[in-house]
Formats: C-alpha cells, structure tokens, sequence
DNA sequence: TGACATTTGAGGTACGTACCTCAAATGACT
DNA sequence: AGTCATTTGAGGTACGTACCTCAAATGTCA
C-alpha cells in the first residue's frame, strides 16, 4: 500500500497539519522540523496521489490552443490533432479550448492572446511566429502565472517555458542526407521550394540541408529557394522556368507545408524519370502522394505527440511538477511508403 | 463546471442512487429508468471523474512486466524503460513489477506467468514467443479477469487483449526500400544476418525485406540468412567467407539485436569502401555506430512509446474503458545520423 | 520570569465517486 | 384490496489530499 500523508505524519513524529504545510510549503514550520517531515517522505518513498489532490483542490485544468486558422493541410491536422484529444484531455480533469488566428497577423494573434483571461486559464500552447508584439503577450501571460508553450516552430526569445517540436535544422540535415543518399553519386542539381523564408523553420531547414548536401554530398548543387507564397501561378512558373534552365534535377525537396500545390505542379513539369521529392509533415495529401509514390519521403512529427507532450508539460509547470525530459523528445520521423503505418 | 453524478439525478428526476446503480451496472433498475439516466448523461455530457472514482474505489493499478532476463543490449534497454515508467507510473496508481524470464526457454516463462497472484494483478504484458504451453498460460491468465498484451513481439493465437509494437513485415520492407535506394542502380548482392530465425520476428522482416528487394530493386539479390546464434566465432568465420565467395557485396542487413557483435567483425572483415548497413533497435551500441558512420541506419521502435502505451491499454482493459487506436499506433521509426536527437 | 510571537496540533469540511443499508414507494399478481 | 417482490430514495461512510480555524505548546527576548 502506498504511504499517505497520515504516514509521513507517524514516522515524522508531527502532526498531519505539519506535514501538509511542509508538502504545500505553507508558511510556519520550522526548517529542522521540515527536515524531519523531508526524511519520513524519503524514508517512506511518499509520491503524492496526484488525482486526490486534484479532486481536493477542486483543480481542473484549463488549456488553451492557440493556432493558425484556415491554412494548409498541416494546419488544419493540428486542429484536428487538438480536438480528438481534447475527449480524453476530460478524463484528466483538462479542458481544452482551440483559438484560432490567422498566421501572418501578429496583431490577430496578440489580440487573441491579449484577450485569455489569465484568471480562468492554467496554460497556452502556441503556435505562431516570433515577432516583439508576441513577445510582450506572452511576458504577459507568464506574468499572470499562466504556463506558456510554443508549438511547432520555437520562441526562443520569448518566456515560454518550453518548445514542443523539432529542432528544424536537424529535420533540414535529415532531408539532406536521406535525398543525398537517394540520389546516388552522379552530379545534379537540387531544386528548393518554400512557401516563404520568412518563417524561421523554413530557414532553419534550408540551412541543415545546404550544409549536409554541401559537405557530404559535393557532387549535388542546391539551387536557390524558390518561394510560391501560396499561389500555384507563381511556383508553376518558377518551377517550369528552373527545369528548363537545369536540365539535370535529380530532388526536389519542399521545405514546409504547401507540398499539395507543389505534386499538383510537378505532375505536369517534371521530366521523366521524375526527380526525388522530399516533402515535409504527412498530411492526407502528402501520405497519399507517398502511396502512389509521387514522394518518395516525408519529413514529419507525431502530432498526436505533440499535443499530448504540451499537456503534460502545461499541467506539469503550473503544479511546478519535475519533467522527466527523455518522455517528452518529439523525434525527427523519416516516412517512407513502406514505413506509413 | 463538469456535471457530477448529482447533475446527473437532478437532470434525470431520480435520485442520486439510481444514477449510481446504472452508472455502475449494479442490478435493481428498470430499463425505462436506465433510459432516463442514458438520456440525461448524454444531455450534460457527463464524464465520469477517473481519479475520484480510482479514489473511491481505492484503485490502484497492479500491472507486470514479464521480458527476457539477460541477453542483449535491446532487452536491457527494455528493462531500464520499464524501470524508468515505474516512477512516473506510481502518480497515476499504477504500480509495476518487472519479472524476468529466459527467453528461449518456455517453460520457465510458463513458470513465472503462472505464479503470478491473479486476484491482486490488473494486468500482464508480456515479451516471448509463441508455444502452446505460452498460449494456456495466457488463457489461464485472461479466464482469471487479466488484462494481456503482447509487447513487441505479438502473439497472435492467443487471446491477449493487444499488441503492442510494430508489424515486422513492414519493418523489414522499410529495411528493404531504405537499403534498395541507397545501393543505387548498379548490381550486387546483400548480406542478411540474423541471431536465429527461429524467431517470429526475424522470419517476417526477412519475409517483407526480400518480397520489397525483389519487386522494386532487381538488380541486387539477397544472399541466405546467416544464423549466428550470438556466437561471435562463427558469425565472424560465415561473414569472412561470405566476403570471400561475393566481391560485390553492396549492403548488408542486420535483422535483429546483436548488431553489436556483426559490427565487430564487419571491422575486420568488410572491404573498402564498406557495404551499406542497415540494423534493428536503437540501442547505446546503434546510437554509437550512427555516429561513428558504421551503421547508415536503424530500423527501431519507440521504447518508451510501446511501455506508456502497454499502461494505457491494460488500464482500458482493466476498466472496460474504451481506447482510441490511433493513438496507440507504434511508428516504424528509421533513424540516420542526423535525426538521431 | 513574563510577555509575546511563532510554531505545532487537533479537528473540521470539502472534492466526486463507490458502495452500503434500510425504509418507502411502486408495480404485478392473486 | 391485499400480498409480496421489485424498484427507488435517503442517508450514510470512505478514499487521500487541501485548506481552514482555533487552541495549545514552544521558543525568544527583554
């Protein structure tokens, strides 16, 4: 059976009220007298029982997702991702509330932000891009004492507590050598597509993938990102123009979301034998285009993971519980068509 | 405020006891009434609160582990994991006990499944091999109220509630495409070595590695398995021999654990430039060789995943609780240098 | 030593659910 | 209408922890 706090109480010599003013760290108690309730808690090997104290403390705990609206494929998986697990969530006492704000409107999203009321709220999961508007929102947030963490793409300069997500420039140099390695010794070029380098993933990515090709792969040349900025006209034509200019592309690799206008475009332009393609985040589009193998692999991360990690951290830093960092590493996957389920 | 078993009466117009028979399936309710209560849950989309009940019903989760004892490095990773969840484990009540049993001997497996105490354990996962003797403890073990899964290994003739892992079929194809595309297009031949394939395991990644080898890359033929029965002489007199017979020897496989011992002796053995090569399971030794650049890549399943999983579902089980697959799925993981954190 | 602040103890209620008992109400059947 | 079984209600206790109040004990300092 495990100890309870009547236990500590026992084997410390003190009364209950004692040990349940050490285990709150509330005010007038003596430190050798915490030090004797600290010993009968190691002594014993007492773990408070998590779900009585919740059920005391009348705790329940209100989450808030913070993300893109409309948007791409990858987006609208999030969404998804939150609201399957938000049945569940109930079943630990967590309510989860999704906020949506358009991606590319710092002031949407701050004013989304600016608008949680910190009373009512435990945590915020955010995904959005880095700007000084977002900082100040979330100094604000953890000022509240509301628990902050970034989804996705980091915040790095921001208080957020922690980054949920992978680290881009691994996920970049992952491309890289799984591209470099698919394509073989023979020199060629290697076309790169965003939707936008302004995002700090897509950069990040470029730049393990670049140095990868670069120093393990010499043979192949990468050539400049090409931005479609969501519109199938423009990346049509840049794509058509660079493969009449370099007749020998041997990958493609589609640095974020939007690879569904890229397959669209590629299925029309691209010479036979078709080059690689890289893509990255399995969405219906991109795990369909591996089966009938139009992309050759993805680059993604578990969403399912992802959110699931953001809540136990969320819970964790508001009841300043430890983390056991290792259980909470959202791995870099490689999806091939033989590896999709 | 989520609605309590209270709201659920008020909402019903019965009185609290009846919603707590109906809740509990405790006799003595008319099915009309039953209706009422189904009706008014629905309506307030009630929840019933796990950690109250767990408390009430002074639950507490009894699970064991039973896995290999000794052998290689994988075992062993398995049973630091486990080791490791315990802690973590012991805040949801579930507490976990790990007992060890030689692998390759049934009848001592047999022996430890059947001492365990049926009336204070919830739940047994399981890592063996499939014998009838295995298949009776398992029905012994269910026809006493024990949940079961079979942990990375499954067996499928037996009546345990899940498995838990990966399809081995699909991990060897994953092997099979990953080790076709790096090889390129000029011929060769593959080395595939194995601990024993008397293991379930080993037959089906073999099975789907040469069904995907044959199919999509024809120019490279694979060579017989090679059994090295964790003997590091005789793997090392096959692999030597091998190399001498075939000059062209452009990747090997290595299809279970005990890569450790085949690195060894491809030091020695292996020509230059070496042979691609492509293991199983993410161990201390793999994550080292990733490394170094004496493995290209490891075929693996998440540790920690399969364990927290194998908790949730013998949980479920346990209390008739129903469970979202998709959220149970184990990855096929492949991991190169570069995504290897 | 006395005055006073601080520390400790004792005892209570509450959270939401499970499970128990006993009495009251209801229904079915003669 | 009366009998009896079944169904329903009312009220209780318990689980382990949080948090409250008030009194008693202890320590500190002049």
């Amino acid at each position: 059976m495990r100890p309870t706090t009547s236990d500590i109480a026992k084997e410390a010599g003190v009364s209950l009220a004692t040990v349940d003013r050490v285990l709150n760290e509330r005010p007038g108690v003596r430190a050798p007298t915490i030090e004797k309730v600290k010993r009968a808690i190691d002594r014993l090997g007492y773990v408070r029982d998590v779900s009585a104290a919740n059920l005391a403390r009348q705790r329940t705990y209100r989450l808030v997702f913070v993300v893109p609206d409309g948007g791409n494929e990858f987006h609208t998986a999030i969404r998804n991702t939150i609201t399957e697990c938000s049945v569940t969530a109930i079943a630990e006492r967590t309510d989860l509330q999704l906020e949506q704000a358009p991606l590319h409107d710092p002031h949407a999203l701050v004013k989304v932000l600016n608008n949680l009321d910190t009373k009512q709220i435990d945590g915020v999961a955010i995904l959005a891009t880095e700007t000084p508007l977002v900082r100040d929102a979330i100094r604000h947030l953890k000022e509240s004492g509301v628990a902050v963490v970034a989804l996705i793409s980091d915040l790095p300069n921001t208080d957020r507590d922690y980054f949920v997500g992978i680290n881009n420039v691994a996920a970049g140099r992952t491309a890289g050598e799984l591209l470099g390695r698919f394509a073989g010794k023979e020199p060629g070029k290697l076309m790169v597509v965003a939707s936008s380098m302004q995002s700090h993933d897509s950069a990040e990515r470029r730049l393990g993938f670049d140095h990868v090709i670069h120093n393990a792969f010499p043979q192949l040349e990468v050539l400049p990102t090409m931005e479609s900025h969501d519109d199938l006209d423009k990346i049509t034509h840049m794509v058509s123009r660079s493969f009449r200019h370099n007749d020998d592309i041997r990958g493609v690799y589609s640095l974020g979301a939007g690879s569904r206008m890229l397959s669209r475009c590629l299925a029309e332009l691209a010479p036979q034998p078709r080059p690689l393609v890289i893509a990255h985040e399995l969405t219906p589009h991109t795990e369909n285009a591996l089966k009938n193998g139009s992309i050759d692999a993805v680059i993604t991360q578990d969403l399912g993971h992802i959110i699931r990690s953001s809540l136990r951290l969320l819970r964790a830093t508001s009841d300043q519980m430890e983390i056991i960092a290792s259980q909470e590493r959202i791995r870099i996957e490689i999806i091939m068509k033989e590896n999709l389920y």
